[in-house]
DNA sequence: TGTAGTGTGTCCTATATATGACACACTATG
DNA sequence: CATAGTGTGTCATATATAGGACACACTACA
């Protein structure tokens, strides 16, 4: 039904996101640079999509996870390296551990 | 001994690090922006600091770090909210746990 | 066949980021 | 007391970031 595609044109979409549709045009060809973050979130949102993935295309970390690194620099530094080349289920075990554990 | 004090001077290490004195002096007062992060490193280096602190004073994360997180952006988005009210120790363990890991 | 909606190309701009250049006033020292 | 070295204030600037404005060509549909 059109009516239900139309809701998904660039220009609906713009203006839900808030930006311009030639704006977005751009965007979605990679034709400009990724947007900030905030965009990209408002627009991750408006399409069902995991803003950390995004911003991930975007070449951008999320500014919260940033905080959390930052308040504990060396821990989250050594975590996160020494992760590089854990296979993901490791990584998942470690976050299931995380989360149950006690401490 | 003044020779051995002359090396930490304003110019002196600003040569090293490969800025302007008055730039530096900026720096050090907090008069302006932190510097960019390869300056920062560069810094760090020259002052025997560490540089993960030094970029999350100035409000930053390492590149090699956003990029290890963009990644796998699910996973370590998941894992770090996670860990974001752990103690110190908690993350600690699982720093040793994934080290001496069996994967 | 006209009109409403679609995506896109070109140009423009405001703000932030990251730093340099240079002059100046002060201090220690030979 | 001259001079070499110190830190600092002011001004300027280059590049990157983030996005708006507008016109245009195409398509669908009434």
């Amino acid at each position: 039904m059109r009516s239900e595609d139309r809701r998904f044109s660039l220009r609906q979409v713009a203006q839900r996101v808030g930006v311009e549709p030639a704006y977005l045009s751009k965007i979605e060809r990679e034709d400009v640079a990724p947007p900030s973050e905030p965009t990209t979130v408002r627009l991750a949102r408006e399409l069902g999509e995991d803003p950390d993935v995004l911003l991930a295309m975007a070449g951008k970390v999320s500014g919260d996870l940033q905080e959390i690194i930052r308040k504990r620099p060396q821990l989250f530094a050594e975590l996160i390296r020494q992760l590089k080349e854990a296979p993901d289920d490791a990584i998942l075990r470690v976050v299931r551990e995380v989360r149950d554990g006690e401490w």
